[in-house]
Order: structure tokens, then C-alpha cells, then sequence
DNA sequence: TGTACATCAGTGAACGCGCGTTCACTGATGTAC
DNA sequence: TGTACATCAGTGAACGCGCGTTCACTGATGTAC
């Protein structure tokens, strides 16, 4: 039994991933300048010129942890989302935000690899754009489909029309990820999303410290008011007609 | 003529100037982790030894660059905003906004230094407090003397009330930074100082790389949008009463 | 089924480099009387 | 005003360390006929 699922290749398999785990070790110690190959082998007990059997050079190796990264965070909020009820729209937002702000969390370090200063010297590969894009992508889904089922309230102050160029871009990002969304609301949903991992980077990176003591129920609040602010009902608040075609018990007030 | 303006004196502040400048330089090519006090010395045409003539370690000299680099934004930010019509918040906050982009685009490795994932290692002293929060209290202060004026708009829309948590943490916000200001607005004031950053921040480190190309429009809106969002008046909206007590000609519409 | 050959994993030595920090020392600049 | 002394700036060698990457090589695992 040969092919990719011989022994061979699922030798080699468990070690990329060790090398990524110990590589991971490194980062949460030391941060990225501090992931050095050798230390990797070393703690493998394994000849330092061993590894570039698995990653060809160190470079490799951080592209690698970047991509995992941003699939596991993709992964966290693409299964949160999937766990909410469809057409509970604010609960959906609430819910994948407090996911992001979970999984950073929980992989701190993981998270300012790729969401702190870039790492000077390297440039990210084409093949990060995808798994960067999977959390964003649901953030904007819960706004475009909230859209398309008429879920979404128009801003309920008045403010100037858009620029022309700020359409502009506005229409470009209608096309690319929320389409036919309103160009002032995914202008808001960028508003949205900026404020989100904003707030999550400053807790993360400490510069909320002498700001805010009990930061859960400040984050809690931001995911509430940023909700309302796109147009997004609050969690819980489910359009009635949708509700009597499926279980009405425990939606009904 | 000795004392602390002699000539050793004198000497002394243009070479740890120096020393700066050329850590600067370092850290704009490498980043915060390529900075080297032999490479330093070394474009100085002195011994590796003498630089702790003036720094006492890695770490001072790092400290050093975060205080400059946090005054500096502060500077530019209290200049940006003194240099506005007292009485013109939503002016005062659009300025100060693009004060601070603008000084984040023109200084972007100090703006990573300092906004950007933490030094491994590095724990930042106490010095760094007081500049870090000359930016934020000059942001605080436009939202607080609005509301002292009576220039705040309440919140168009209904929200629910806030939890117990998060009207503590709000208390403990209006007494640091926002003397005479509902609970609700500091909170907002919060989000929108995170919306700022995390705006400036994600353009900085290309996280809107493909997203939003023509990104001026957006932030101005951006900014726009979270002034109204925290009930400051639109710019150049001044309140009439003060108008007449001031020069009124270009307010008049 | 058995053999010959190609592929792959892993070794160990080496290249060429860089770093922060310490220490004993020299010589110049300032200070006190 | 001039001299004796203390302070400070800067040197150069050394300590002890680490790094990424290359290369010729050995031995084991798989492949083709």
C-alpha cells in the first residue's frame, strides 16, 4: 500500500505536524523572530539539516503556520455561524464575533502572527489569501443574506450621501461580497469589521490595560451596537413570517 | 558654563539622538526585532561597547524609540486639534482622525512599534503610560466638552439598557476620561476609538490589501459614520448660540 | 516472488555570519580649592 | 589663576552564544520488471 496514504507519507505527515507544534511552541515563547529551525531539531532530536526535508526554508515554515492560522480561525466562526439559527441574523453576528474574539483568545500568539505588525523581511504567498478571507467572508454573509430576506433596517439617522469615490469603492465591495447590499450598509459592514478586530487587537495587545477592567461586557456591548449599526436585528429579534414555517415555540415572546 | 546645557552635555543629547535616528532606520528595514546596538555603532563609526555609554541595555533603547514614538503621535494629534474651531466637534474629530492616519502612513514601522503584536520578552515600564494616553485623551476630550456643551445628540435608535457589568465599566470610564457624560456615550466613544485604530491599523498591515483599494473615501466615512455614531455633530454643524457670540461669517449657511 | 535500481530520510561537519554584554584600560573634559 | 583630582567618553578584546543553509554521504524504504 503505497500512494499518498502509505506509511511513508503519513510518517512524513506527523512530522510536518510536529515540526509545526514545536514551531507553534517557539511562537507563544519567544514570538515569531524567535522560531529558529534549529531549536525545532533540536527539540525533535533530529540532525538541524533534517528539516529541510519537511520545509524548505524558514520562510516556508512561517507561511505554513499563517495558513493554519487563518483556517483555524476560519474554521472556529464558519462552524459558529452554521450552529445558529439562519434567520436569527443579530444572534449569528453576536455569536461569530464572540468566536474571533475567543479563538484570539485562545491562540494569542497564533493571532498577532497574522493580525500584528508584519513580519519584516517576509512576504506573504498568494496561497494566504484564501484562508484570510474565510472569516471575513462570514461576517459579510450574515449581512448579505439578513439583506436578501429583508431583515435589515435602513440607518435610522439621517447622514450625508456617500462621496463619489467612497460609492466607488462601496460598489466594488457590493460586488465582491455583498451583493445587493445597500452601498452605505457594506461601507458599514467594513465599519463593523474594523471595529471588530479592532477591539480585539487592542485587548489582545494590551492596549486596553488601565482603559477597561471587565472587557467581556465592553465587547459584548461593541458586537451589539455594531450589529444594530449595519442594519442587523438584535439576537433574538426573528422575523415572524419565517418563524411559522418552522418551530414557533420558543421564538414566540 | 557647565550644568546640564554644557558642551558634554550638549555632546551627549546629539548622540543619543543619533543613536535614535539610526535605530529608527533599523527598525524601519528589520523591524522592531532587527534592531542591533553593534549595527548601530557600527554606522557610527564608534566601538560596540560605547552605546552603553548612553543606553544601558536593548530593552532602554527600545523603550526610548516607544516613548518617542507615542509623543510624537500625541504631539501631532494635540496640534491637529488644537488648531480647530473650539466649538466644531464633529470637525475636531474628523481632523484628529485623519491626524492620527496621517501620522500612522508617515511613520509606519514607529506605528507598528507601538500598535503593532508586543515585543517578545519586552514588558513596557511605567514611563510609557503617560504618552501612550496623550492620543486617547485628546479623542476623550472632544466627546466630553460636546457633551458639556450640549452639543451631543442622545442616540437616535433604542438599544437595550446596558448589563450591570458593562454600566460599571462605563462608570469607571466617565470618571477617568469623561467627566459629565452618559454611560452610554463613553461606552460608544470606546467603540469608536477602536474603530479608529482598527481601521488604521488593518490598512497598515495590509489587511484591506484587496478589500478596499481606494481606502481615503472609506476611512473619511469611516470617521464620519462614528462621530454621528457617538452624537457629535456633523462637521462645520456648530451650534448657533456659540456662532453669535464669535465671528459668524463662514458658519452661516 | 525476487532482484536491481531509484527515491527518500536523516546525518554530521562546515561555512559565514551575527548578536548583547562585560571589563580593564586610556585620555580628555570638567570641578574644587 | 593654577593645580590636583574626579568624572566621563570611548576603545578593543573577549565571552559565550545563536542562527539559516549547504553538501557529500549512509542506509532504509519503496518501485518496476
Amino acid at each position: 500500500m503505497p500512494s499518498s496514504t502509505g506509511l511513508r507519507a503519513r510518517v512524513r505527515a506527523k512530522l510536518i505536524a510536529e515540526i509545526k507544534d514545536q514551531a507553534r511552541r517557539q511562537l507563544a515563547d519567544e514570538g515569531a523572530p524567535g522560531i529558529s529551525l534549529r531549536a525545532i531539531t533540536r527539540s525533535m532530536g533530529m540532525a538541524s539539516s533534517a528539516i529541510y526535508r519537511y520545509f524548505p526554508s524558514r520562510d516556508d515554515l512561517l507561511t505554513a503556520l499563517i495558513i493554519d492560522a487563518y483556517d483555524s480561525l476560519g474554521e472556529a466562526t464558519e462552524a459558529t455561524d452554521a450552529a445558529c439559527r439562519r434567520d436569527d441574523f443579530g444572534a449569528r453576528w453576536t455569536a461569530v464575533g464572540h468566536a474571533i474574539r475567543g479563538w484570539a483568545q485562545a491562540h494569542p500568539h497564533e493571532y498577532g502572527l497574522v493580525y500584528g505588525s508584519p513580519v519584516p523581511g517576509y512576504r506573504a504567498p498568494q496561497d494566504t489569501i484564501g484562508p484570510a478571507s474565510r472569516v471575513t467572508l462570514v461576517l459579510a454573509g450574515i449581512v448579505t443574506e439578513a439583506s436578501a430576506s429583508g431583515a435589515l433596517s435602513p440607518p435610522p439617522y439621517p447622514l450625508p450621501p456617500l462621496s463619489t469615490p467612497a460609492t466607488a469603492e462601496a460598489r466594488r465591495l457590493v460586488e465582491a461580497a455583498f451583493p445587493g447590499v445597500a452601498d452605505e450598509t457594506a461601507l458599514r459592514a467594513v465599519v463593523a469589521w474594523t471595529q471588530l478586530f479592532g477591539m480585539v487587537t487592542f485587548e489582545l495587545f494590551g492596549h486596553l490595560e488601565g482603559v477597561i477592567a471587565d472587557r467581556s461586557p465592553v465587547f459584548e456591548r461593541a458586537l451589539l451596537e455594531m450589529g444594530v449599526f449595519v442594519g442587523l436585528p438584535l439576537p433574538g429579534a426573528v422575523n415572524t413570517a419565517t418563524i411559522e414555517q418552522e418551530d414557533s415555540e420558543r421564538y414566540l415572546i
